[in-house]
DNA sequence: TCCTTAGTTCAAAGGTTATTGAACAATTGG
DNA sequence: CCAATTGTTCAATAACCTTTGAACTAAGGA
């Protein structure tokens, strides 16, 4: 882990529901969530915001607590801070993902090109 | 029901998450879950922000859908849509309340002026 | 009718957010 | 070493958000 993550007890509720309020972010997620415990670098998200925007969303993430991204060699792993989410704020992680998965007005994750490589 | 609500159809996930991430918003929508199924009206929160300040945040919440408001007399009635949203989006509602309630870093909610009346 | 109460609307200011392209750094393969 | 790959940083822009005070509307009571 190389870049600033907060702690588990510095995450905070309405920065992590303010940075989940995003479409591109939730996406993100989304995709996390369905791909969990595989990391995912950067250039799996190309589909949802340039790359340069990329950068952005998912350095908002970090900050807020809601991934961990790792650097490995030139790239970015990153991945779901289910666990610390999960024992900060039970439940609200799933409930947020199935109410996307729900939620017809929101694009379908994880089609074409999810299934590539493992 | 006076003014514009949207239907519980067009509630939209990711306004939701974002009309939460606001901390005025949030403590709003924790007293209304506290005193459910009492109508408050503005007055009631005047702790939490200016007068003005309170019309734009509660125009954002019946905005989104998470709050109906009902104007009676010189007063609007203010109710969570708490039918609506978990139809729409179960255990979310429930979870981020709790995540609020346990959240240390947030103001506890319903002291002292809470029980002036029912 | 006049005043008070309850809340909205408006315009303005100041701040933050999302997005972009160009330039940059760092690692890796040839 | 050179070049390609991965991703970041920077500056700029446009849009949106929050907060404020002053002015306003609408209903209710004296």
């Amino acid at each position: 882990m190389s870049l600033p993550h907060p702690t588990a007890d510095q995450i905070s509720l309405p920065i992590v529901l303010a940075v989940l309020g995003d479409p591109t972010r939730l996406a993100i997620v989304r995709y996390l969530a369905r791909k969990e415990g595989v990391p995912l670098n950067c250039s799996k998200f190309l589909d949802l915001a340039s790359k340069t925007n990329l950068s952005y969303h998912l350095a908002k993430l970090r900050e807020a607590g809601v991934t961990r991204s790792e650097a490995v060699g030139t790239s970015r792993l990153i991945t779901l801070r289910r666990d610390d989410l999960d024992k900060r704020f039970p439940g609200l992680l799933d409930s947020v993902i199935a109410a996307a998965d729900g939620d017809s007005a929101l694009p379908a994750v994880g089609t074409s090109e999810m299934e590539v490589d493992a």
